[in-house]
DNA sequence: CATAGATCCTGTATGC
DNA sequence: TGCATACAGGATCTAT
């Protein structure tokens, strides 16, 4: 559930803690965390160790940390992480007690707090991966290069959004969740976005007008600048930030997680059904359904 | 190629 | 109390 808010909350906090250190010493304490290390955790922490962090980068709910070799003092190759759907990046004083789900544990030449990768559920995972150059002439891991810039990016390219998504004839929120088209977008924010436009989800995406998607594109920033202003939203301790503490936009959330509850716009019942294996909130009123857009196609 | 559905994983909440 | 079931859901894989 980690979606662009949270993972960029954890990026800033990485970001004023990890930059510049010098990585001495990682520990994976589960393989599961590093299954996309295709090398192995021999080869990940092999490689890691003796390395000093350049920065910390994000697109969409993909981090990674440039790193810069001993050796050589180049910058080629990236530490990427993903927080899946319980991903933790905990800064924790050394000697503090491990964590139940404690999968990776990296100690600095600094000394002080360490970094911890913590994972319930074990859908996240870290890997070491080569740099290369992205469409713009910045550079990106070539495990994140597949994915679209997230709305957020100052290059993101608003008319490009919109011709993607009338391209396709899947239904709207199934296009908001494909991270080819726009990345860093998951249910919570996919669903308070088309509530903010009076979208109903399973509205198909090519029958939507250019105004209307860019309507849309316009709310999903601002819901997650909005949520990014309040720490994220947590539903409990699973979704913090790298103090461990939680964000708390849940309590701003109009549709997602409402269910029965009186839609803040007409008071209508928020409703809950099942989509894609997991569940949609949506006012029945505000947010028409796609049968009662027929075949007019009148948003053209 | 586009699209849709299944799958991975574990802890918590709920019902009987 | 114990047991079974539903649910949380991002990314990836497979099937059509």
């Amino acid at each position: 559930m980690p979606e662009l808010p949270e993972v960029e909350v954890v990026r800033r906090g990485l970001a004023r803690w990890v930059v510049g250190r010098r990585i001495t010493h990682a520990e994976v304490l589960h393989p599961r965390a590093v299954r996309r290390h295709a090398a192995g955790a021999g080869d990940f922490v092999g490689r890691l160790e003796g390395t000093q962090i350049a920065a910390v980068s994000r697109r969409g709910k993909y981090l990674w940390l440039p790193l810069r070799s001993d050796d050589v003092g180049s910058i080629d190759d990236a530490l990427v992480g993903h927080l899946g759907m319980s991903g933790q990046l905990l800064l924790q004083p050394q000697g503090s007690p491990d964590e139940t789900h404690l999968r990776v544990r990296l100690a600095f030449d600094t000394g002080g707090r360490e970094l911890r990768f913590v994972d319930q559920r074990t859908f996240g995972g870290l890997a070491l991966d080569a740099l290369v150059e992205d469409d713009s002439g910045g550079r990106i891991p070539t495990s994140v290069a597949h994915i679209a810039r997230d709305p957020l990016d100052p290059l993101f390219d608003d008319d490009a959004f919109a011709r993607s998504v009338r391209r396709r004839s899947s239904e709207i929120k199934r296009v908001l969740l494909d991270q080819t088209v726009a990345s860093g977008i998951g249910n919570i924010y996919a669903d308070e976005a088309l509530w903010r436009s009076r979208l109903h989800g399973g509205r198909p995406a090519d029958r939507l007008s250019r105004l209307v998607v860019l309507a849309l594109l316009g709310h999903v920033r601002d819901v997650m600048n909005e949520a990014l202003e309040q720490g994220g939203t947590s539903f409990d301790a699973l979704y913090v930030n790298v103090n461990g503490e939680s964000g708390y936009f849940d309590r701003s959330l109009s549709a997602y997680g409402q269910e029965g509850l009186p839609c803040p716009r007409c008071g209508t019942p928020i409703r809950r059904i099942a989509f894609m294996n997991r569940s949609s909130y949506f006012c029945p009123v505000c947010q028409r359904s796609a049968r009662h857009h027929g075949a007019a196609a009148q948003d053209r």
